[in-house]
DNA sequence: AAGGCGTGCAACCGCCTGGTC
DNA sequence: AGACCAGGCGGTTGCACGCCT
């Protein structure tokens, strides 16, 4: 069974929006706010499909999009976060307040892969681009499954390594974004501190203490606070000898304590 | 002036994920 | 457990515009 379209597609127009369909929508939802999507058009008198109808509202609607070009800082905070964590879009717009991932994304493909091609850097890997290709996708495994005590122990110091350069490679970009942005804009939330879970339960969304015992998820540590990616007191992933996953309390920081480490999910294409 | 070409950006498409029943 | 649905995301496309010849 093939997969039902998400909307009826005979009756919804296409293409650019005019003045009076960005009128409608954009009283619709100052009227009943963002909410299904689904029902949207219909409800605001729209002949558009509910994903076109978010698509415009978050990508050009929105009343607190920042329009403009970007600035030194931003292009050298998009770029640090892209080296950490790749074609994350949304991610990425979410340390860029008024930023939209679309925004960033086509920023990224027009002016930003270009300049580090002229600085010698290949945008994907950023790394120079004289430097031998090496694989792409690594994924290291540091499982307990292993029954050799031998295995396991250098299991525990790779995980240790991974651990170290992760936090060291994190912290960099974090200081170094947030001293440039922190400038221009005071206000900015730069928090960008990213900790080790805790072994004991966080306080959910408490500010982040560096030294201090307490520590929030990636995603909170982003500032994604109560985003779906939020994984504060929901998830650890325990991988069993089966290969299946478990979920506890705590926060699973990029596998550290399932004991996968799924390198795809820094993969810099 | 006009045609070709490159660039930038809005919008679409298809897939994935999480929630619900 | 699995089917279905809505929302979200990243990749891609297509059009408008400006520059060059």
């Amino acid at each position: 069974m093939g997969r039902s379209p998400c909307c009826e597609k005979a009756h919804t127009n296409k293409g650019a929006w005019t003045k009076e369909e960005d009128d409608r929508l954009v009283a619709y939802i100052r009227a009943h706010g963002e909410g299904c999507w689904r029902s949207l058009p219909k409800a605001a008198g729209l002949l558009r499909c509910g994903k076109s109808c978010r698509l415009r509202w978050i990508n050009y609607l929105r009343p607190d999009l920042k329009r403009g070009n970007f600035t030194e800082a931003e292009d050298e905070l998009i770029i640090k976060l892209h080296s950490l964590i790749g074609n994350k879009w949304s991610l990425i717009a979410g340390r860029l307040p008024g930023r939209t991932d679309n925004e960033i994304k086509n920023y990224w493909n027009t002016h930003i892969r270009r300049k580090l091609l002229n600085r010698g850097i290949d945008p994907a890997t950023h790394r120079p681009l004289n430097e031998p290709a090496q694989e792409a996708t690594t994924t290291i495994s540091f499982t307990t499954t292993t029954t050799s005590v031998e295995e396991e122990s250098r299991g525990s110091i790779i995980k240790e390594e991974i651990k170290e350069k992760l936090i060291s490679a994190t912290a960099f970009v974090c200081t170094e974004a947030k001293t440039q942005v922190q400038e221009r804009c005071p206000d900015l939330n730069l928090e960008l501190g990213i900790s080790l879970p805790s072994q004991n339960q966080p306080d959910h969304h408490q500010p982040f203490k560096t030294g201090g015992s307490r520590s929030l998820c990636f995603a909170c540590s982003l500032g994604l606070q109560n985003s779906k990616d939020c994984s504060c007191n929901v998830i650890v992933s325990t991988v069993g000898s089966s290969g299946s996953t478990s979920t506890k309390n705590g926060y699973d920081f990029l596998g550290m304590k399932s004991g996968v480490l799924d390198y795809r999910s820094l993969e810099m294409k």
